[in-house]
Parts: C-alpha cells; sequence; structure tokens
DNA sequence: TACTCTTTGTACCAGACAGTACAAGACTCC
DNA sequence: GGAGTCTTGTACTGTCTGGTACAAAGAGTA
C-alpha cells in the first residue's frame, strides 16, 4: 500500500505477499477498510518511534533526526513519507480514515512541540518562540521535502528543505 | 480525480460525469493512462496559469500569491494542491506519468526561480541569495502546507507554513 | 470420547473495471 | 450525389474486485 497505494493493492495481493487464505483474513480483519486503517497505524508506529531514537531538545539532535529522514528516503527509493503518501489517498477517502490521519498528524506535531517546549525551557529557544508553530513550520517542511524528493526522485529538494527548516528554527534560538 | 483519487475515479465515472460515450472516449484517449496525463496537464496549466496574474518579483506580489493559494485551498474544501495529490498518487506509477509530474514540477520551480532571480537583479534579494535554492524552499513549504492543512481539514496549519516560508525568503532580502 | 468454539481452506458470487467490436451516423471532397 | 473518412452509440468481453458460504481442521475441555 505504500508502494503502490491504497487503492491500487487489492486484497488478494496482500492474501498473496503473507501467504493467508482470505477467509484468515476475513477473520481477523472486518474488510479492507479496516485493514487500511492497521496499516495506517503500523506505518505512524514506526515513524513516531524512529523518534525517539533521537534527542529532539537538542540542536544536534534535530539535525540527526533531519539526516536519518533524508538517509530513509534515498534507501527506500524516494518512495516518500509512510505516512505522508498514505494521508493524501485516505484525506479524500472515509470519514473515520480521515479522522485517523488527522489524530497521528497531531500526534507527531505534538512531540516536535514537547520536544521545543522543553528546549524553550532549557533556554535553548528564546523566550517568545512559539513551539506549536515551529513544530507545523518543521512538520509542513518535512513534508513538502518529501514530495517534491518522491516527484524528481533525487534527495536534493528534500535536503533544501530541511536545511530550511533547521535554518528556520535556528532563527528562535535564545541569544546570551 | 482531484477529488477522489485518479485510481478511485473510473472511466465510466469520467463518461457519466462529461455525458459522452465510450466510443467517443477511446476514439480521443489512447487509454485511461492518457486522460490521467490530460488531467495532469490540465491542472498544470491552472496552477502555473494563475501564478501569472501575481508580480512575484515584487514582496507584495508574493504574499499576494500566498493569499491566493491560502484562500483556494479553503474554498475548494480542503481538497490539496491540485497538482500536489496528482503527484503522490502517480508518483508510484507508470513511468511516464512519473517523468510528467516530475517536468511539471520543475517548470513551477523555474517559474519562481526566475521571479527571486529578477528580484535579485532588482536588488530586492541579497546578492548571495540562491534564487534555486528559494524556489525549492518556497515550493516545499508550499506543498507541507497543503498537505498538513488537508489532512486536518484546517488552513492554520498552511497558513503557518505560508508565514515561515515568506519569512524566509524575507532572511534574504537585501539590505541597505 | 464426544462436544464445543475457534481458526482456516476452497469455491463461489455479483458487481465494477478497462478495453474492444462493429455498425451507423455525420462530414468532406470530388 | 456518392465514395471515403471521421466520429459516435451500443453491446459485449474477460479480468479483477471485495466479500460470502460452508465445510473441515484444530484446540480445548469435561
Amino acid at each position: 500500500m505504500y508502494e503502490h497505494g491504497v487503492k491500487a493493492t487489492s486484497v488478494d495481493d496482500v492474501l498473496v505477499a503473507s501467504g493467508c487464505g482470505k477467509s484468515q483474513f476475513y477473520h481477523y480483519f472486518s474488510g479492507k477498510n479496516d485493514l487500511v486503517a492497521a496499516v495506517l497505524e503500523y506505518q505512524f508506529e514506526i515513524v513516531l518511534g524512529g523518534i525517539h531514537e533521537f534527542r529532539l531538545d537538542t540542536w544536534s539532535g534535530i539535525r540527526a533526526w533531519f539526516d536519518s529522514l533524508l538517509v530513509g528516503q534515498e534507501q527506500r527509493g524516494f518512495k516518500g513519507c509512510p505516512v505522508g503518501s498514505l494521508t493524501v489517498e485516505l484525506s479524500a477517502s472515509s470519514p473515520s480514515l480521515q479522522r485517523h490521519v488527522a489524530e497521528a498528524f497531531s500526534r507527531w506535531e505534538n512531540i516536535l512541540a514537547d520536544a521545543l517546549t522543553s528546549m524553550k525551557r532549557k533556554e535553548l529557544l528564546e523566550p517568545r518562540a512559539q513551539p506549536v508553530l515551529l513544530a507545523e513550520t518543521t512538520l509542513s517542511a518535512i513534508q513538502g521535502g518529501y514530495l517534491l524528493s518522491t516527484a524528481r526522485r533525487d534527495i536534493r529538494p528534500m535536503e533544501t528543505a530541511l536545511a530550511a527548516a533547521y535554518t528556520h528554527l535556528r532563527t528562535s534560538r535564545a541569544r546570551r
């Protein structure tokens, strides 16, 4: 589903790939939508889980995280953000999946905002920095970078976007 | 296709909506892929055509353009960028459509880069500003903003992203 | 052993899908 | 006005789709 899109991946495709029978599938999932929700959950878990390897409340941690995103995008063959691609396709689908997506993005944003708030407390960010807005901006840059990089099959646009995002964060750093 | 996705829109759907017969369709298009390519072309034409209403080589023009993007996203019911959504779905499809997408994005980027180069010539941007990088960053912010805004059905994230993009451009402005 | 409840394999279904066949209508040019 | 080309409507085909039916296998238990 990540590679070919949700719509383009049939239940039968999944069954073949997993080596399961149909009855098994419909025993554990109520239908395709249920599976899609599970995939979404799974992908978000990976993305959000990956974040915790980094100390996002330090400048070097943020940089390391950005680098890991770049490496991942290249290694996976420019297939885009595991959740970004799903998001676009599902944003036009059933409301329940839609809510799922929105909520997952909020969680992601909150993790960033929390880290930035922590940086503010540690006086790495200036007092009037706005963590929530900075988190939103950063996430936008990441997603936009993924999209351009995927469209062009080139890591450069994403590098540029993340570098700009980092610069933008740095403009809110505390100066002593 | 913009509303429901390419895969989710059947040829028959298109025929019903257009009031055309099947033979008519296959007379003018070699198949669904051909239609998709035309849709992509059409959407890019609209997006790129809309740009020319603005003087992107002025600060106020850029701001006006950004505002128009925001208004459009809200008016169209948070359906995302007309080309961004297609891009994501098609980036996993046939290589010919893929190339189409990549090329169209390059055109978009070039328009921005040209405008920024012009600003540099007019000494609105500092001499060491890099139009191509700035254009890439701006485009990333736009696409990322669209994506978040669509996922959350809220204009705020896109506002934030565009405001940050504008600020980022302004950091390269010439100081006299 | 016999009785359950859970889990799985196989065959099947009705509808949607992209695309084709073919003939008939419309138009152009001599 | 007629031959030939361009355009269109209708019916059809084979394949794929998500989902169901149903029976059999397996696991637990008294």
